[in-house]
DNA sequence: ATTGTTGAGTGATAATCGTCACAGCGCCTT
DNA sequence: AAGGCGCTGTGACGATTATCACTCAACAAT
């Protein structure tokens, strides 16, 4: 293996898949925050005030942020480099700084399925933190990214004084069972087209008429809901003849909820 | 409906569904424990021994025992008895003392999703009393089935003074949540002999040869795996032809499990 | 013993959906 | 301007799976 990237302690880039996939087996730095230079202080109140807008810190007052800022470490990502992959053994848990990942599942035959995406404040990696076991699947960016990195054993040491974040992280994980549990449900009740109404739901804005959130490519939907890029098109053909959707320039804009509404749901 | 069973405090029946089920829907009373005579302290001692048998309470010594034993309360339900409906609001986590009951959603047409069984020392609910939100599934007993039940407010009384307890939980939410990501990458990547697979060696006993933990009907593992009952017939045919398995009085041995991983792998 | 109930096996048929193949379009780069 | 690339649209076809309609076996209840 050829090392392409030197490791530093902030800031170090690291590679995308592909033959140049080796990038990413690039180490962060271990150093531990107290071996920062002084000049650290300047950025910890920045890292501080970035986590005040993560929910997961949400009750913590501002000493407890810079203590929780003290041990996170940034690293950087490539739009297509893989964070964490399954069966890993994980021992920390990620906040995205900016940019946006993915969280996914790959089958043997390489088909991919999309447990997630996470944008500017979300988190990732607190199964393998809380339980210890290796990581439950893949998170790779979907555009250049960063990150912010808390290791298990100084999280956990900060956890137990600041019960709050125990509490919040019961919050969030409740938050995602039921989402998953939602998900296996519509997987069973839905067929394709149910469950493309219930994406383009899910990721509309709340008025009327609703546009979507972000942008998301059919081959994307697909792999959220599980069916084939073919099959969301013509799902999505179907609800633009009869007047449910309307796409211009790959911009969606919901024209008939209730109708969409109708179609997510089982037995049409 | 015909009330045909007083409420009594301690061992009233609550009814079950349908028409000539209602003669098994006994409940138990609602009394607090607070208010329940001396002879309570002799069951709480009960109580508190099955309570130590729940990971839950793993950690927790004897005083802590018996304090969260004072919280619960008995009841009881008949076979196919629904336990908490999904929307309802949800302010009580259920401990299984014994029975087994079904966690499932219902899609409007009646199709029923499994998304767990539970047996003794199990627990469920503790979604809505993490969250406050409603519901987010059915529960079913699936035989008749005894459970304790604490309430939202004590419990996290309980558990502000406990906070090895709140650990617990976020294990027990982590499994939950592996599992669930689990179910949906099956439910995604593989075919219906490769579900079933994967569901007979979920419920397999370590040893060689294996055999099932508890008996499943085709229609149980149907609604666990989100296909139709026939298909599962024909899956276990194909199984016991190619001597993966073989069943002897509904009672089914595992023959080959190195082929039925095989097969509960994506792309056979 | 007879009847009822529940679970299992199976053939025929139809619907859904994935796959393959290819065409067109917008957009970026050079 | 030309080419390349990513995304979308669509037809044809086949595989998987649900559904329907039975039959049969095991077992419990009367």
């Amino acid at each position: 293996m050829v090392i392409l990237a030197t490791v530093v302690p902030y800031g170090t880039f690291v590679g995308a898949t592909g033959a140049v996939e080796s990038l990413n087996m690039v180490t962060f730095g271990t150093t531990p925050v107290r071996f920062a230079p002084p000049s650290m202080s300047v950025s910890l109140d920045r890292i501080a005030d970035f986590l005040s807008t993560v929910p997961l810190f949400r009750e913590l007052d501002r000493a407890a942020l810079r203590s929780f800022a003290e041990i996170t470490r940034e690293q950087k990502y490539a739009k297509g480099a893989m964070i964490v992959s399954e069966g890993d053994p994980g021992d920390a848990l990620y906040l995205v700084r900016s940019g946006e990942v993915k969280v996914m599942l790959v089958g043997e035959d390489g088909r991919e399925v999309i447990l997630g995406q996470l944008g500017i404040s979300d988190h990732f990696g607190e199964l393998a933190l809380i339980d210890g076991r290796p990581r439950s699947a893949h998170v790779m960016a979907t555009v250049a990214s960063s990150l912010l990195v808390l290791r298990r054993a100084d999280f956990r040491r900060q956890v137990e004084q600041q019960p709050q974040v125990g509490w919040s992280l019961l919050m969030e994980l409740s938050r995602r069972l039921r989402q998953a549990d939602g998900t296996i449900g519509s997987l069973v009740l839905l067929d394709v087209p149910g469950r493309v109404a219930k994406v383009l739901l899910e990721n509309a804005t709340p008025g009327a008429p609703a546009t979507l959130i972000k942008p998301l490519t059919h081959q994307t939907m697909a792999q959220m809901i599980g069916a084939s890029r073919e099959t969301v098109s013509r799902a999505m053909a179907e609800f633009q003849e009869k007047g449910l959707i309307s796409v211009q320039r790959r911009q969606v804009t919901i024209t008939d909820r209730t109708a969409l509404e109708t179609r997510s749901r089982p037995r049409l």
